[in-house]
DNA sequence: AACAAAATTAAAAAAATTTTGAAATTAGTA
DNA sequence: TACTAATTTCAAAATTTTTTTAATTTTGTT
């Protein structure tokens, strides 16, 4: 069971600022997550569901501001950057980027909380924990939420929409079986009053486009409901 | 014949700030007009050509963050904000919105010269051709905003009002999923209380002058909306 | 084997989109 | 101002696509 409310990813060359924030965002219930360089922290995101990003931009190797970009490219996750005084250029860059919010080296960490806090707060007020990334990637499969888009090889697939947020909804929580109650909620709403069998029928016409390796996706658990498995 | 080079707006509250950057900048062949307040200035954009415009955030009145927005609206010229240190919030909003730089209050007027050449330097370096953000070019298709004008295979194709702005709001990210809600908020604003499917017959009708392979262009997302695609 | 759950079908129902046309609004011009 | 033309909106019919239902068959479990 996790035992944290957020989890947030540090990408940040300096060990100094990641220790200094990973004891101050711990004991408010954070989990924390860190990276020394731009594209490990892109390939990070890609595969968790991160709630917020601390990005510093005078990073080593890949610019902060580029990172920035990539991120937004295939994700709304917040992001608060890093920087220093001087590097007014590049934290402009990235805030143009879309990062939501920027913090001036040396920083106050307690600020450094509130700050993130208060974004969180912002973000996430209705819906606590969405998905931030528009792309999910396994081997064989990309599912692209932000174009509609699903691929097997490189192939398009055509879904329909019920078929399409079934799959994410399996996607975003591979390997955890979702019961028909527990996906009929997530992808019909609370309030469909259909037979809970349609769900027997999507997943049947998804696995019929998905292809002969279907069953290397989606998985029926007996007396129990499906999962999402590759 | 003018004896200046360039032609600046400052739009603050504090005569003491006015009084600093009018001393720096004559002083270097600018010609300075002041405004104290956003609307005012606003005005004074819309009939005279200016270079520049150096932007209190913190503007009694208008907010600041707005009288960027308006600016943006008609124009790319260069915005230099001004804020407390303390206001961040705004000064992000004001970047966000496409302005170019900023710089912290109470300020060194050298270092407010210095940026404000270096901005000027960039954005006119090619003699004012910096009208890029106003054309897209796809294989086959120009849009170009500034004159609203659009053309296929070079022949200048009719497009009213709303159907270019759809067009133009489509194609600002190819690829994507628009819903119509995302459109009518785009294209109509945030107040429009008709009925959202008007953007069918808008979408009929610009696909109709597309011509042909119009589907080539707009293509139909079942069930979520539409999306520009080439 | 007997039961329960899931997969498969095909047809019916529902929902979303396209098309059409006409009314209402807005803009342009004499 | 009044007239005309153009644009936008609205509404309803036609079409297409998706979703649901329900009956049947297959599969898995004890």
């Amino acid at each position: 069971m996790s035992n944290y409310k957020y989890k947030a990813l540090i990408i940040d060359n300096e060990d100094k600022v990641i220790e200094i924030i990973r004891d101050y965002f711990q004991k408010e219930d954070f989990k924390i997550i860190c990276e020394k360089f731009g594209k490990k922290g892109i390939e990070q995101i890609k595969n968790k569901n991160f709630d917020l990003v601390i990005l510093d931009i005078d990073l080593p190797g890949m610019k902060g501001w580029e990172v920035c970009k990539k991120i937004r490219e295939n994700s709304d996750l917040p992001i608060i950057i890093l920087s220093k005084k001087s590097n007014d250029r590049d934290k402009i860059k990235g805030i143009k980027l879309g990062a939501d919010d920027y913090i001036t080296k040396p920083f106050n960490p307690e600020e450094v909380l509130v700050r993130a806090k208060s974004i969180l707060k912002r973000v996430y007020k209705n819906n606590y924990k969405y998905d931030n990334n528009h792309i999910k990637e396994f081997p064989h499969l990309i599912i692209n939420n932000k174009e509609k888009k699903v691929k097997i090889d490189g192939n398009l697939i055509d879904l329909t929409p019920k078929e399409f947020d079934l799959l994410w909804t399996l996607s975003s929580n591979p390997k955890k079986v979702f019961s028909r109650d527990n996906l009929v909620k997530k992808v019909w709403g609370y309030d469909y009053f259909g037979d809970i069998r349609t769900v027997d029928t999507h997943i049947k016409s998804l696995r019929k486009k998905l292809g002969e390796n279907a069953g290397n996706y989606i998985k029926t658990v007996w007396g129990v409901g499906y999962k999402f498995e590759i």
